[in-house]
DNA sequence: GGAACGATTGAT
DNA sequence: TCAATCGTTCCT
């Protein structure tokens, strides 16, 4: 069962604090990734931390659509990052997924974080980090991509449906800290950075 | 057309 | 603490 387009149609710091301890599941012919989701920050269009602040753009125009579909941007020339839509259409805003815990094939998570495709000369190179630890499979924005697989083809995909798409928990039973985002030079003073309480699986060490 | 700069990561 | 690395945005 998908979860209904209400859940995201709110105001995305809300959002923000009900998408942690929701599943995020991509379904790929690699297998099925599974991971909860521990971290988040919100950006809202009114912030001038957010890529929306400006107005629409061919490169954030996702976050003016629908809620609950993937926001998708390329960053510092090498890392991608995801984000789930929010509020109303026409309203530019998202959540950016910062950290799951990993729950269903690891094996696979840890294989493709190894594995990293250079495209410059095509070739497929292995890293030397073999003592990579699985809190640190999806403990960042950039590294939950690599390690679910998701890529920049996904922009705009509804989360509501295969192959990639979010499962809500059953119960509110996490407490949650309240912060202030990471890497951000504007807006810095707004506490829209949520994670679970004592979960080693956060972006921070 | 050009330059500056990132909602990051991993190595030193 | 710092380099890697390139698309987007903004300025000329």
């Amino acid at each position: 069962m998908s979860v209904p387009i209400d859940f995201f149609e709110c105001d995305v710091v809300s959002l923000a604090k009900k998408l942690l301890g929701t599943f995020l599941v991509h379904e790929t012919q690699e297998g099925i990734t599974i991971g909860k989701i521990v971290e988040t920050e919100a950006y809202r269009q009114d912030d001038p931390a957010s890529h929306t602040f400006g107005g629409k753009t061919t490169r954030n125009q996702a976050m003016f659509g629908k809620p609950g579909h993937a926001y998708i941007y390329f960053t510092y020339g090498m890392h991608y990052c995801f984000n789930v839509t929010a509020e109303k259409e026409k309203i530019g805003a998202g959540v950016l997924i910062r950290a799951l815990e990993p729950v269903e094939r690891l094996d696979l998570m840890h294989k493709r974080r190894l594995n990293k495709f250079h495209a410059k000369n095509n070739s497929l190179l292995q890293t030397n980090n073999s003592g990579l630890s699985t809190r640190d499979y999806c403990s960042g924005p950039g590294k939950l991509v690599i390690a679910m697989g998701i890529i920049k083809e996904m922009y705009g995909h509804d989360l509501r449906q295969k192959p990639l798409y979010l499962v809500l928990r059953d119960s509110i039973d996490v407490s949650i800290i309240e912060t202030t985002r990471i890497g951000i030079s504007q807006g810095v003073e707004k506490k829209w950075r949520f994670y679970i309480k004592d979960n080693p699986y956060v972006s921070k060490k």
